[in-house]
DNA sequence: CGCAGGCCCTGGTAGC
DNA sequence: TGCTACCAGGGCCTGC
């Protein structure tokens, strides 16, 4: 269940391991994984193959590899995605889904996901920005994040606060776990109509969620394995400081009140019953 | 057009 | 023990 902090930790340990070599083989071992590159598994091995990889760019959650063609390769890692650095000829894990050699027969990267429902794919000119990615909203941790038109943008939407936290096309990198968080630390709760919000609270809820993603980086950072890169799925990532996520029946960390867990989007929302009051009306 | 909700996946676990 | 049901959830797609 990566969200932005996992995906840019592993954006960084990416980057040092393989800007600047030259792609082998590529083998795609599951349709699947690149089922958002139309022209099919052999064109993307094809098109890939003796290219250089110039760096690791992010963007929310998705990653994306730029060339030395202009292409780049595009990455999500959905909600059990893994990218992964193995040594050439190490035994093929469970899940793995496409492997990447290089020209200098070091580390081969992997991509690795139990659930498929991350994939790759290559954005042709693509290395700026990729086209496929573009209606994604620039994350909170972007320096050209413009925070009062975000703050316009959703004080004109007419839906609930948690729903805007996780619409990317709004703003990236959240999903439901630091949505949680933030909104515990805003003291809202998450079925808040966004057009009845003031500018002044929804700035608020946006330093809590610069806050929370910007301490979770650097916890990621902390526990990154050098040959391991990745999210690590549960462990690193659960044993973080939630105040909200997954603590249901447990006491909230400002009032001792037991928090609860109610249905959202046909997922699960963790909020303190006194700090987090339901509106008073439902949304309408 | 904006918004709500369904679907895609599979391994782990709870419950019978 | 072995089976079934359920849960995790980001992003795309459809329908209202």
């Amino acid at each position: 269940m990566p969200e932005l902090p996992e995906v840019e930790t592993v954006r960084e340990g990416l980057s040092k391991w393989v800007t600047g070599r030259r792609i082998g083989a590529v083998e795609v071992r599951h349709p699947r994984a690149i089922r958002r590159h139309l022209p099919g598994d052999a064109h993307f091995a094809a098109v890939l193959a003796g290219r250089t990889i110039a760096g690791v760019s992010r963007r929310g959650k998705y990653l994306w590899l730029p060339l030395d063609s202009g292409d780049a390769v595009i990455a999500h890692l959905g909600m059990s995605g893994q990218l992964l650095m193995q040594p050439a000829g190490a035994p093929d894990e469970k899940h793995l889904r496409v492997r990447f050699g290089f020209a200098d027969s070091g580390p081969e990267l992997r991509f690795v996901d139990q659930r498929t429902f991350g994939g790759l794919s290559v954005s042709e000119g693509g290395g700026e920005l990729p086209a496929e990615i573009a209606h994604i909203a620039r994350d909170p941790m972007d320096p050209l994040f413009d925070d009062e038109a975000f703050v316009a943008a959703l004080r004109r939407k007419h839906t609930e606060i948690k729903r805007a936290l996780l619409d990317q096309t709004l703003i990236s990198g959240v999903g439901n776990i630091y949505a949680d968080e933030a909104l515990w630390r805003a003291e809202l709760h998450g079925a808040r109509a966004t057009d009845a919000l003031t500018a002044p609270a929804v700035r608020r809820l946006l330093a809590h969620v610069r806050d929370v993603l910007a301490e979770a980086i650097k916890a990621g950072g902390t526990s990154f394995d050098a040959l391991y890169v990745n999210v690590n799925g549960e462990s690193g990532y659960f044993d973080r400081a939630l105040h909200a996520y997954g603590r249901e029946g447990l006491p909230c960390d400002r009032c001792g009140t037991p928090l609860r867990r109610e249905q959202f989007m046909n997922r699960s929302s963790f909020s303190c019953p006194r700090c987090q009051s339901r509106p008073r009306q439902p949304l309408r």
